[in-house]
DNA sequence: GTCTATACTTCGATAGAC
DNA sequence: GTCTATCGAAGTATAGAC
């Protein structure tokens, strides 16, 4: 049936199998004999590859953030960018959101960290830090570059990019909290969809 | 210390220390001697007075969709309300939204639905329901009635359901989620103040 | 209603043979 | 690197004495 799964070196089946299980079940309901079982050795071979449960977590974890560093502007492209338009602009950004959770893999870690997120210190930290301050950050930047040229009414930026991303962090939970049961290709779309409106929405009211 | 507490029935008792634990650590963290340990008598005791664990929660939610059930607004007085204009409006919106947090045990049954929305099969589609889509649809109802009486610009009510209600649920999950350890009157001052810049920012875009 | 005692299960993790 | 075997800890829940 999937005879490149055959293949992977156990290590990596393991990693497979756990971001699935984790992703599905939450941390704590799948055990090391669970993943043992759907890998299709002895819970004890396990400890040969990762020090214990936890680091099965790290593993992923560190996989997720490499991952999302890949992605992303540098400061250089926004400032271009932002010369086409605020229109372009929250474009690319919907699109950029969009794009970070772009292959079933990562789609699955998502999953996990927004269903541990309060579980697990780590997790939080890392969400607080990376998906909801920094891109904040970012996004009030982008604002006040705007307002610096006169493309948008001078309002506070801080709450323009609240006004903004908040709506981002809505659809998210809604999705990965609440909905994750439906189609994913579905939700991409309505996301998509959603979000743009909700652009074109702040855009209208603040443009100058 | 607490003399009050020494006459409280133990079920009473078992519920109170059940409510607090389970909103600090989870659902799953907490075992049912633990809770036997504070309330100070045996595991075995517990389930003279319970069925089991998951029985605790339920009686924990019940309590909870009961308190929830005693506020809000009936369709009558909103739609007085809206006469007054749509400032007044907003206000009273943000004044329900806190109110509903608004005693210590409440407050830890919020934050335990909150952390255990994923989890639990009930509590996610109660929260779906009942504190999404619920008012959402009340929300919707409103801005359709707004655009009526010519109130504010004729655009999509749902939209703007989901324009305003959405940043609620964003500050919900900021603070019962990511932020839980931050002092609760600072927390409620400051989600008083977001939410009403929030509506004043909308309401600047949309009033006629 | 609470106690002691205990049954039964599942968990994460280790030791040591192959 | 995988296996068998096993441990100790922790979990939910029940039986029966008081």
């Amino acid at each position: 049936m999937n005879n490149q799964n055959q293949k992977k070196p156990t290590k990596e089946k393991i990693f497979d199998v756990s971001v699935e299980l984790f992703a599905q079940k939450g941390f704590n309901a799948v055990s090391v004999r669970e993943i043992a079982r759907k890998v299709g050795i002895r819970e004890s071979s396990i400890y040969n590859h990762y020090k214990n449960k936890e680091a099965i977590l790290e593993a992923i974890m560190d996989y997720f953030k490499n991952e999302l560093s890949q992605g992303g502007l540098s400061v250089n492209d926004a400032e271009a960018l932002i010369e086409q338009g605020p229109e372009i602009f929250f474009e690319l950004g919907a699109k950029m959101y969009i794009e970070q959770i772009n292959t079933p893999q990562m789609e699955k870690i998502w999953r996990l960290v927004s269903i541990e997120t309060y579980h697990n210190d780590k997790i939080r930290e890392f969400f607080k830090k990376e998906i909801l301050e920094e891109p904040i950050n970012v996004w009030e930047n982008t604002f006040q570059t705007m307002i610096e040229k006169k493309m948008i009414k001078p309002l506070n930026p801080r709450t323009l990019a609240y006004e903004y991303y908040s709506f981002a962090i809505f659809l998210f939970f809604e999705y990965f909290v609440l909905e994750y049961d439906k189609d994913f290709k579905t939700y991409m779309d309505l996301t998509q969809e959603k979000m743009a409106k909700h652009a074109e929405f702040l855009l209208a009211a603040i443009k100058m």
